[in-house]
DNA sequence: TCTGGGGTCCTAGGACCC
DNA sequence: TCTGGGGTCCTAGGACCC
């Protein structure tokens, strides 16, 4: 038997979820928006080959994506992670053990001793994804996760299946094509540093010494390496493990100097992330709140004012949270400053089975408490995430963040199925 | 005019303990 | 004149990922 790791990877996500829902696209130069429309976070190989670059303000290529008649598309969440749920289903039919990685990414760990039956299960799994969801997948397998991410890379630019095997002689040949900095786990930072030691590919780096590794970086680039190795240094994560930290930050549609505004749009995000923490069953024991300026107007000089609270008992219930938020909002605003940006922090995370009580708790209060959040979280589950909600919440939400150009929730609401006319 | 959002891990250094 | 040694925990900041 033989143990080795495949990733699975969605090409070019969301711009392929689009285009599954609009066939006219097919072919087409296209690129899909963060937020407010403002980076490019995805885009077709047309659009890469426009020299489009990943994570470039819209509006410093707008006029490419005029010239070249580039579709454009806000970011539709909704459909995206919809669609990684069919994408990861699938794959965790064909193979059990998965640890989903990311919105568009799983890893899979195979032991076989059938290696030609291993190939034509991925083969048939590859087909199976783009003809249950429309969406094309590549396929990197080895036998450590940092060889199949590779391997993914090369699956990438060619059939979209690639193999590197730790006993064949082409490993060398492949690492030796592989810029340091496109390694796993080797950044910006690093492959500066790597490459001012002469160390410029993947193979190079693999070879180092690992007393010279440790000296000189961390004790993750020496995992990378004994992973490019062969070695399995990263673990597999077939159960997601609970968040530790969870935020929500948004940039408004533009800056807020108000007050009320700015409560309507912190306590939105204090129930967004309370709900997260909820989902997980897990309480918090400090909350932060942050307000930020536009970091990019050179003009004023730019402020991130935040504060932190800890809370006795911890909690996930989502009115104490508010009321914390909004004391910390109180303590941080100042009047006559455009704010650009809103942060909320959940921090101190843990199990609500271990959280720890003290004498003056009221253990029935917080029962209630419980009770109460299990009932909002379902009706909200199952009628839609605003249904019930809390009045701080505001109702203008004139700050919510602009999506113009957003595709319909084909996939998950009735009112905006695909209408095809013939 | 216009620049996303959400995470993890590691290390160094300070505070503190006996 | 000369001021130990060994350890833990916490936090901020940096680096990375998608």
């Amino acid at each position: 038997m033989k143990e080795y790791v495949a990733l699975i990877d969605c090409n070019n996500f969301y711009a392929s979820c689009e285009r599954v829902f609009n066939p006219t696209l097919k072919s087409k130069p296209m690129v899909v928006l963060s937020n407010n429309d403002g980076c490019v976070i995805a885009r077709s190989n047309e659009a890469k080959n426009l020299g489009i670059q990943m994570g470039e303000p819209f509006f410093k290529c707008k006029s490419i994506i005029e010239s070249e008649d580039v579709k454009v598309f806000s970011s539709n969440y909704t459909l995206y992670a919809d669609m990684s749920n069919r994408v990861m289903s699938i794959i965790k039919d064909f193979f059990p053990n998965t640890e989903i990685y990311s919105i568009d990414e799983a890893f899979v760990s195979i032991k076989t001793s059938n290696e030609a039956l291993l190939m034509r299960n991925i083969q048939n799994l590859k087909k199976l994804i783009l003809k249950w969801t429309g969406l094309p997948v590549s396929i990197g397998i080895s036998t450590t996760k940092t060889l199949a991410k590779v391997a993914n890379g090369i699956a990438k630019k060619g059939l979209g299946l690639s193999i590197i095997d730790d006993g064949d002689q082409s490993r060398e040949l492949i690492l030796k094509k592989v810029k340091v900095d496109e390694v796993w786990g080797i950044g910006k930072r690093l492959g500066k540093t790597l490459r001012a030691h002469g160390i410029v590919n993947a193979f190079q780096l693999s070879n180092l010494d690992h007393r010279w590794i440790r000296k000189k970086t961390n004790v993750s680039v020496l995992r990378t390496v004994m992973e490019l190795l062969g070695v399995p240094c990263i673990q597999f994560e077939q159960i997601p493990l609970s968040k530790k930290q969870i935020i929500t930050s948004r940039a408004f549609r533009k800056g807020i100097s108000d007050f009320n505004l700015l409560e309507e749009a912190i306590s939105t995000y204090i129930s967004r992330a309370s709900q997260k923490l909820r989902t997980q069953n897990s309480v918090c024991s400090t909350i932060t709140v942050a307000l930020s300026t536009n970091r990019f107007n050179g003009r004023i000089p730019h402020k991130f004012l935040f504060h932190t609270k800890s809370l006795q008992p911890s909690t996930n219930f989502t009115p104490t949270l508010i009321k914390a938020g909004i004391k910390i909002l109180k303590e941080i605003f100042e009047e006559r400053i455009a704010y650009k940006k809103g942060y909320v922090f959940l921090s101190g995370i843990e199990n609500s089975i271990s959280r720890q009580y003290t004498f003056e708790d009221n253990l029935d209060l917080l029962a209630r408490e419980e009770r109460l959040m299990r009932v909002l979280d379902r009706i909200n589950n199952h009628y839609g995430s605003d249904t019930l909600k809390y009045a701080n919440t505001g109702t203008s939400r004139g700050w919510l963040m602009r999506r113009p150009k957003k595709s319909k929730n084909f996939t998950t609401n009735w009112n905006e199925l695909l209408t095809i006319s013939i």
